[in-house]
RNA sequence: GCCGCGUUCGUCUAGCUUGGUCCAGGACGCCGGCUUUUCACGCCGGUAACACGGGUUCAAAUCCCGUACGCGGUACCA
């Protein structure tokens, strides 16, 4: 490695919330530089006018922090490279524009949008070859073929221009990456990037390397949709003299759906049923920890069988020669899975805290220590906090109907008059705990000759409208007494 | 179209550098069983893949070539 300390950048641009595959990103960048001991710095890449969204930022920080992944630099918490937002470092990109130009790498270009627009509408010319390649530009007006007083002039004169790189005719541009190995690219293929738009502001491609290059960054971890373009940032640290970061590709997040493919996007995520920003996942109720450590998995594997890792463990785990390179599908049930995990590592306290809100929200009222009881019941059968409350409705409120399928499968000819007399029994009961609760249960079963079960299913039934969930008499006692007898004795009556 | 990158169970992947130990291992999902005179958890078992075609070799998931398919890029967007 050609440099000595790691520093890597989470360089997202603020024209949205933050999306799942840029939390993967930072995520990766975050572990790079916990394991070798570096700097992760945030840096805000607001170069386009039009695409700006003003809460984009404070989105980004917020997932950020959220998710624990603290930034060493950045908008906010500063740092020796200040500032962190592009917008803020215009005059920089000018001067190594400038630079550039002077040094024959660059050159003013007085093309319109609208003309290059039309040239690469034509496609094909008669003789089959191709109205516009990266050739043509050489031809056009700019600082190439137009006398330097007519440039000056033009400049001068308040005319439009912008900066373009000069890439060089028949070379073979070489990099290595750190997850797919050398990648080639013939000149002849890249375009003349525009590096400084109109506007006066620079374009990704200059902001990057400049900005990369000033803040020192080590290693550039990004995704694969800009493999395309470093040929051109490799020119950039060329012409300039200075060395380019090693660069690390990481494969995109497609869409699980098999008939459209590609990369994974709102709209099909949001057909799909799938999150894609990081405050639909936080609002969807999924522990930060559980989300990243899904997210790591998605496309790195450290090597061993283990799936589970809190953050500590990832940062120790990960390398960047265990990233693959092939795109990778979002699997929401293993999310599920891996959150699951995190559920049943909370205390009972931790779970009902955020359970809390959720009854709020739906208008159950409810008390912490019957909200406990609750979430002690159900904690190792929800993968999300949220379905404490909305997949266990029945602690809250009557069932208003019966699961067909439990119905038919548990209620028997005799169901009724054996929960009308448990029923009975437990009216007469003192206290209403789960002992008690089994104890009368199985002492009815044995004097009517019955099988638990007999009774049990039933009860389950009455009292949940369901034929599965937390173990019976626990559910019981958490419903209440006065609850439990009005449902039994009205589900002896519903069904008969 | 052109350029680049990729292709192992439905999905995430191990294995590929240094060919044989791989009739390909793990995980999610799914299915079945055990346990529970209740659901689940748990445990046990099963399902299912080297894209295709040529080489090279005693031997190929692993090396070479080609094809197909997928994805990315091809903007004064990032």
């Amino acid at each position: 490695m050609a440099h000595g300390s790691v520093r890597v950048r989470f360089a997202p641009s603020p024209t949205g919330l933050l999306h799942i595959g840029g939390l993967r990103t930072a995520l990766y960048n975050y572990l790079f530089a916990r394991k070798h001991d570096g700097e992760f710095v945030l840096r805000i890449e607001d170069t386009d006018r039009s695409r700006y969204v003003a809460d984009a930022e404070e989105n980004i920080v917020d997932a950020l922090n959220w998710t624990g992944l603290d930034y060493d630099e950045g908008p906010g918490v500063g740092g020796e490279h200040a500032p962190y937002r592009q917008s803020e470092r215009g005059d920089l990109y000018r001067k190594y524009a400038r630079e550039l130009v002077d040094q024959g790498a660059a050159y003013y270009a007085f093309d319109t949008e609208e003309e290059l627009d039309a040239l690469r509408a034509r496609g094909e010319d008669g003789d089959g070859t191709p109205a516009y390649d990266s050739s043509t530009r050489r031809d056009m007006r700019n600082s190439l073929t137009m006398a330097p007083e007519t440039v000056e002039r033009k400049i001068n004169e308040g005319d439009d221009y912008v900066v373009r790189l000069k890439v060089p005719p028949q070379r073979t541009i070489h990099f290595d990456d750190e997850v797919r190995g050398g990648v080639s690219f013939d000149a002849t293929e890249i375009d003349d990037q525009v590096l400084l738009k109109s506007d006066g502001m620079p374009t990704y491609h200059l902001a990057n390397i400049v900005d990369d290059h000033l803040m020192d960054i080590s290693h550039v971890i990004r995704g694969e949709e800009w493999l395309s373009s470093t040929p051109k940032h490799v020119l950039m640290y060329e012409a300039l003299g200075w060395d380019p970061p090693t660069f690390a590709h990481l494969p995109l997040i497609m869409s699980p759906d098999s008939s459209r493919g590609g990369k994974l996007s709102k709209r099909d995520a949001e057909r799909l049923g799938i999150p894609v920003y990081v405050t639909d996942y936080r609002e969807a109720g999924y522990e930060p920890d559980g989300l990243l450590n899904f997210l790591a998995l998605l496309g790195w594997n450290p090597g061993t069988e283990q799936e589970l890792f809190d953050l500590e463990e990832m940062v120790e785990a990960f390398s960047l020669d265990r990233v693959g390179s092939s795109g990778v599908q979002f699997d929401l049930d293993k999310l599920r899975w891996v959150n699951e995990h995190y559920i049943r590592a909370l205390s009972v306290e931790e779970l009902a805290e955020r359970a809390r809100p959720v009854a709020d929200a739906e208008g159950y009222e409810v008390s912490d220590e019957r909200l406990e009881e609750i979430c002690a019941l159900v904690q190792e059968r929800v993968q999300v906090a949220p379905e404490v409350v909305t997949d266990n409705r029945y602690f809250f409120e009557d069932p208003e109907e019966y699961e067909e399928e439990g119905v038919e499968k548990r209620w028997t000819d005799d169901s009724a008059d054996l929960l009308l007399a448990y029923a009975d029994r437990l009216e007469a009961l003192d206290g209403f705990d789960a002992d008690d609760l089994e104890t009368v249960l199985r002492d009815l079963a044995d004097e009517k000759d019955v099988g638990a079960g007999a009774i049990i299913h039933p009860a389950r039934l009455a009292v949940s409208g369901r034929s599965y969930g937390p173990g019976v008499f626990g559910l019981m006692a958490a419903v209440g007494k006065e609850a439990c007898l009005r449902r039994m004795r009205r589900a002896a009556e519903v069904l008969g």
